[in-house]
This record gives C-alpha cells, sequence and structure tokens, in this order.
DNA sequence: TTATTTTCCTATAGATTTAATAGGATAATC
DNA sequence: GATTATCCTATTAAATCTATAGGAAAATAA
C-alpha cells in the first residue's frame, strides 16, 4: 500500500507543478485545495525541501515552490525519498541493499528470484515519468 | 514492503514445489529448512490451503502438499491471497476497487495517474510468472 | 482401546510503523 | 513591533504486522 505521506507529497508536488508561475504557494491552500491536514501535510513539504526538491520562503507572502522544472523530476527519485526503497526486499535494493540474515543464499531464493523482476518493472515506470507526466 | 508471511508464504510453497514426489510435507520441516518460525508459518500454510493452493493430511505422515502443478499456480493469485491487492492504492485495483474519499475526480488524480501505471507493470510480472519459475 | 502425532483454530500479546497533533522557535514582511 | 508563515522536535493515537499460546480435532500406530 502507498503511504500517505506519499500520496500526500505527490499531490502537492503536482499541485506546485501545474502553477504557472514559480511564485511561493502558501502550505494551508495546498493543504484546502488537495484534502490534506495541514499539519501532516507541513512535515511532508519539510523533507521534499530537505531533499533538494523544493525552496521555501517565510513570512507573509511565503510558501513553497518547486525548485527544478517538474520534466526534470523523476519519480525514481521521488518515491525513494517519500516511500523508501523502491524494492519490496533488501536484498533485490539499488540503494538500500541488505543481505537477508535468514536467507542462506540469496542467488537461490524464490523471493529474491521475483522481487527482483517486480523491482525491474517498477523501476522501469519510475524512470519514465517525471512530475510534468502527472500534471493532469 | 513485502510482508514475511508473504515472503514466508513464497519460499514454503517453493519448497512444496521442488519436492520430488507429492507426499504431505510436515510444517516443521518446512520451517526448518526456511528458518521460519513454526507457529507463524503454521498459520501461514492454513491460509494457502484454506485458499485451494494446498492440501493437507493430519497425524503421523501427515502435512501439506501442493494441489496443483506448480506451472499452474500464477504469482497474482498467491500475491493477492499473501500480500493483499497488487495495486498501490485502492481506486487503481481490479480485484479491491475503492473510491477514494478524499479525491474529487480520479480521472485528474496524479496519483492515480502514476499507480495506474505501475500496477499493470507489476500485473505483468505476477501473470508471467508461475511457482515454477521460481524454483532453482 | 489408548497413545502419539500432526494439523486445525481462535484469541491475544508484543512490536513496529504510520498518521496526526501539539507547541513553540525562527525569519520575513508590513 | 505586530503579523504572517515556515521551521523543528517531540509525542500521542491508530493501525498493522509478527509471533505465540493453548487446546481441539483427526489420523495413525501400538
Amino acid at each position: 500500500m502507498l503511504s500517505k505521506k506519499t500520496k500526500y507529497g505527490l499531490k502537492a508536488l503536482t499541485y506546485l507543478a501545474s502553477m504557472d508561475s514559480k511564485e511561493p504557494v502558501q502550505i494551508a491552500e495546498i493543504a484546502k485545495h488537495e484534502n490534506i491536514s495541514q499539519k501532516f501535510l507541513e512535515s511532508i513539504l519539510l523533507t521534499l525541501r530537505r531533499n533538494g526538491f523544493l525552496g521555501s520562503k517565510k513570512g507573509k507572502g511565503g510558501g513553497y515552490y518547486l525548485i527544478k522544472s517538474p520534466d526534470e523530476i523523476q519519480m525514481t527519485t521521488v518515491m525513494r525519498v517519500l516511500e523508501g526503497p523502491i524494492a519490496m526486499v533488501p536484498c533485490v535494493s539499488l540503494n538500500f541493499y541488505e543481505k537477508c540474515e535468514d536467507c542462506p543464499n540469496q542467488d537461490q531464493c524464490s523471493v529474491n528470484k521475483l522481487m527482483l523482476k517486480v523491482r525491474d518493472a517498477n523501476l522501469e515506470v519510475y524512470r519514465n515519468n517525471t512530475l510534468a507526466d502527472l500534471i493532469p
């Protein structure tokens, strides 16, 4: 299941990407427009800023804005920041690899075998889609 | 993340599929061979039996065995029983569809748009792999 | 029959993760 | 100096996942 964090994060990014100008947009506006708890959204936008997707401005007329052009924001990077590893098991993860401690040899592991294919299929989708592709 | 339930279930199914004969295999043997808590595995095998993947026999010489041939067991059905919906959001699920209550119109929803592609990519993998393909 | 073995079944405890809230600090503008 | 809006940490609440407990039921063997 996709976490609400990711869901809300994607919606917020898309909302910002759909703006004509790059003027800061307030959290309250995004939250209201997308039906999201403002405080929860606040923490999400914070991590998006900390990870280089958004810029921010404080005080009156402040808010968040996209730093890059939507077509330069790959879904792989967004998903990794919001949802975590794209792989369903650590032993097939490119960016978060970990050996399974219970698995004697992963080359003969059926789960590894299947999840490798799943990972590749998902990567293919995320690599071929940018934020620009999500705008209605 | 793949749940341990699914991981263990897949390993158990693969172990049974790798057997030459279709003689019942005891929970204890599977648990030991795959490093799984026996009691936890017990409940997993029970749901696999209830969902038509396994047969069972009680008493001495009893255990679990595959009902169908491994190449007739599609990963789509296994994943749905063990892990639940293949889709990451209910609004793109084929078998567990639900409308998002917070989404005014899902045709213009960016999450829906992306997750539809993800779902299709995953279905493609699960449909093209059977239990037979997981055997080392 | 009686003992043994193994699955069957429900309930529940423990652990982890996710979702949401609280409350004030910081910085920019008016 | 007042107001506005982001910044930041901690904590609570809810949900889900993992594992265990403990006995019932059924099959086999003595």
